[in-house]
DNA sequence: TCGTATTGCTGAGGTTGCCTCATTGAGTGG
DNA sequence: CCACTCAATGAGGCAACCTCAGCAATACGA
């Protein structure tokens, strides 16, 4: 019974650790964390400055541990922090020219291994795994 | 184009996300994570008392860092060590009773909730997600 | 068989990435 | 004008990993 309910299960998750593996080794040479790729892409997603908070709820953090993500990401040049004109208590974020083009070299970097790893199988058999996965996950409280 | 390689990426990671969050809610009652679990696993899957090295292995972490582990399952009951018989620099672990109680629980709670997770396909669905799944990782470099 | 290298575990101590709590300075409602 | 509340952050804590050194015990080469 290979295709039971834990069998699939298990498949499903070695799946996604390889695709994890695989995001991580392309992450690898920048230096960056999948969780402070992210941050990257939260701040830069935002045309605007975005407020730190903003950016906590996002990555659903602790306003505390967000300072330290964008830290992280100001130190290796990537954002800056300039005051909110509306709110001066509030500290704002945005992508300088290097971390716009880190963002920009790792989505498209991101995105050419989807290709990669889909490209054993055709446009219909996409279809149909989004199809399963659809109805598996679909209205699922969370 | 909503069945895109990268769509599906997302949409795979996020079926895994769902999973992963229903494991930690089964497990939450018995306070161990998911890697406390899978060490607890380790342990009862051999029936011989099993080294502590050859758990840091199967972790894939450090051998010091398998002492820590053990030491907290040790400490809430679940595991016992006792000294290697062929070498005594080595020590052995195996699960108490209370060990493989909470072990023998978890998994049947788990494959439960495999069982609910996937209720929603049918047998000949499973069967086609399986196949697409094994088509995508099959002898994948790791 | 004896000296040397290697091995298995663990103490000591470092790093990372979160957290909570308290502080500071800034907006806001009665 | 005073008492809240709110945003970011310093201080300090914790969990879970790591490396390195040390202590026994084992294995091996001459």
């Amino acid at each position: 019974m290979s295709d039971s309910p834990v069998a699939l299960r298990d498949l499903l998750i070695t799946t996604t650790r390889t695709l994890r593996r695989r995001w991580h080794d392309i992450l690898q040479p920048w230096g960056l964390s999948p969780h402070e790729y992210r941050a990257l892409d939260v701040v830069g997603r935002a045309d605007e400055p975005i407020r730190l908070g903003v950016v906590a709820k996002a990555l659903r953090i602790a306003p505390r541990s967000a300072t330290e993500v964008v830290d992280r990401l100001e130190s290796r040049g990537l954002t800056e922090r300039l005051p909110d004109p509306d709110d001066r208590r509030a500290v704002c974020v945005r992508l300088t020219d290097e971390g716009r083009k880190v963002r920009a070299e790792l989505a498209s970097a991101r995105d050419a291994d989807a290709v990669e790893m889909f490209d054993r199988l055709d446009a219909g058999e996409r279809a149909r795994l989004s199809g399963l996965l659809h109805k598996l996950v679909d209205d699922r409280p969370h």
